[in-house]
DNA sequence: CAATAATGAGTGAGTACTTACAATCTGATT
DNA sequence: AATCAGATTGTAAGTACTCACTCATTATTG
């Protein structure tokens, strides 16, 4: 990948996650980038096609993100280490999170495939610790979490750190 | 207000939850509408006072459908009927709670003062059941709502009717 | 000297919005 | 009832502008 190249994906990332993606121009993408227009199209096939290559980037930085809860054996360090996740969202990556969340709403990039193997895991891990529903707990803890990562793209981690310490405990059998 | 003025409105309201106000024409507006495109800005100073316009109307069907919280006094029934809030959206205002929680990523439109007297509420009945936290307990009971509530609007009703029962049954002290 | 990377003015389609004009309604006066 | 002026509601065809995308041309590199 060409410096220029990942210039044009970090500023198309910037600039849809702030301003969606309809409203912002290819020119504007450009000129962010610092590159003329024609290289976008040279690139990438169209401006759609910018944004899957956004969102292609996303399955793997996801899946890492995933991983440590999926390796984890004690099903209540499971449930702690997911309720922790929005937690530990690096500011860096805030655009990207942001990005995520907006395009929750087109059904083409909504994927709930994503969460499947954490959802799995915890569902586990509260028929582990015999939870009397594990799977209605373990969408629960998801809902949760979502609201939680949305108020912390949107308003910050410091106006929602109040509520680490209180879930874990909620969840501490 | 004219027919074909409550058409517009209606036709916008259809197409900007379902496509995105960015996305959507205002000779798109007009077609569905059965109406000039003219008309629109006869009616409407421009495109964004039709979406503050339909926004308007937003404040007074929401405070109808908190007011029966906001009058209960038994702390108990509050928290349960607060729970059961996103399982009572009528199918016809789906449009109209689809284009609430998208708007909720612009800043201009996310509103969280529509919010505060049933927080306030659910805090109140909290402490008078004794729970440890009762703010934190409020908020997280906002959070889990509006992940339903999203979760409803996309998916439908049904997939979601397993939580109600297992809601209250959680907050039944 | 190829081959590739990059440019930026140009293009047609689509956009929000305007304008000039026509139809319809309102209600006060014959 | 009939009339009709003024206000309101509506239309069709623009206007100026922005958009995603192209292409002929130029720089850069191995």
């Amino acid at each position: 990948m060409t410096d220029k190249k990942e210039n044009i994906i970090q500023a198309a990332l910037e600039l849809f996650a702030s301003e969606g993606y309809n409203a912002v121009a290819t020119s504007k993408i450009a000129k962010v980038a610092g590159v003329s227009e024609g290289l976008i199209f040279r690139h990438f096939e169209n401006k759609k096609g910018l944004l899957d290559a956004i969102m292609q980037d996303a399955e793997i930085r996801i899946s890492q993100v995933f991983a440590p809860i999926l390796f984890e054996l004690d099903p209540q360090k499971v449930i702690q280490k997911t309720l922790e996740l929005p937690f530990s969202i690096e500011q860096k990556e805030y655009n990207f999170w942001k990005l995520q969340y907006k395009l929750k709403w087109e059904p083409e990039y909504h994927n709930p495939r994503k969460m499947k193997p954490v959802l799995d895991k915890l569902e586990w891990a509260f028929a582990e610790l015999g939870y009397q529903n594990p799977p209605l707990e373990a969408e629960l803890v998801i809902y949760i979490l979502d609201s939680i990562a949305i108020a912390i793209l949107r308003e910050g981690l410091q106006s929602q750190l109040k509520f680490k310490s209180f879930l874990v405990s909620k969840y501490n059998s």
